[in-house]
DNA sequence: CGAATTAAGTCAATATGACTGACGTAAATT
DNA sequence: AATTTACGTCAGTCATATTGACTTAATTCG
């Protein structure tokens, strides 16, 4: 069987590893789904309300560049946001352009509930590994993601609060996508 | 603010590790999506062309089992996946209501510089792990599975070859050498 | 100042991948 | 002979995403 991508090559390949990855990130996307279905919610509202609910005050064009989807995908999935009262938009205090977005109280509280849910079976996953188990796993997640972009994530998975709207003229962007 | 969900509680969740998950598999996803658009698929085309390829001669039903989809949704794709040739249907020797699946030569093909572009990933990703990473992320994504599905999934992901259909009759072989 | 750029929203059309429900056919099982 | 199974298909719908063009308001820059 001539075959160039079967010769020494295939064999080696860790399938285990690439299909493992498709059935727990499966799993740990369907957690949430049954809480967003009491909305008529989706898996797109909850990155929205997630990202939202840990940036407050995010600007809409940072959002946009940290889900990676376009304004008009965002528009509809956000306006419902609004609508039923997960999400508020306030005008940027100093560039009135902006509308800057922060969850309500009720959208708070479901980013924590979902977020909860998530929390639970990455617990689960950590618990049985060695001591260093957490940390082995942070770090492989971390270099999956592109190396462009691994400062940008850094700076964003390590924040524990954004002060809300510190929208110094051109300061905003920075704290985000750390151009 | 008073919040039942934020009190003790929303401050301890691993919301580094819940976003490192989501930005880790979207590029992870995101290397095939190139190849595949060459011939104007999508990931659901990947998936059917993986699981066929790792699974030479699975029944549709077992198919549907494991992506977790409709008969409707698969159809579509797999039958652009048969008449553009990466795919082939061949009756049960047995149970000739069947229509097993393999990847043809092209299929395997594609199928192989897939699973190279995200192996890459993953061993660039495991490289700078201490010496048991790999068993450790293994071991991870394996406990972020619903526990009920671990059993098959093991199977799955633990198949090195899967024995060319239980041939009663002669001439199965040959659609797995790509006919 | 005026021009250019930026932030955000919107319109229209389209694609992908999924769904439900019903129906049909051939083959196997009971 | 009746039932179940494996597979396919028809018809309609939905959720999420896309591209491209256009508008409004506000800010920045020459």
């Amino acid at each position: 069987m001539p075959d160039a991508v079967d010769n020494g090559e295939t064999d080696a390949l860790p399938y285990d590893l690439i299909e493992l990855l498709f059935f727990a990130y499966r799993d740990f996307t369907a957690d949430p789904d049954d809480q967003l279905a009491q909305f008529e919610f989706g898996r797109a509202h909850h990155r929205v309300l997630h990202f939202v609910d840990r940036n407050p005050g995010i600007m809409v064009t940072d959002l946009l560049s940290i889900l990676r989807i376009t304004k008009q995908s965002l528009g509809r999935v956000l306006k419902q946001l609004v609508d039923q009262d997960f999400i508020e938009q306030h005008p940027g205090p100093i560039d009135r352009r902006q509308r800057l977005l922060y969850t309500t109280t009720k959208g708070h509280d479901l980013a924590g509930r979902l977020a909860v849910l998530q929390s639970k079976r990455l617990e689960r996953a950590i618990n049985g590994l060695p001591d260093n188990g957490a940390d082995v796993v942070r770090q492989f997640l971390f270099q999956m993601i592109n190396e462009d972009i691994r400062p940008d994530v850094a700076k964003l998975v390590n924040k524990k609060y954004k002060p809300p709207a510190p929208t110094t003229t051109k300061g905003l962007p920075d704290s985000l996508t750390g151009k």
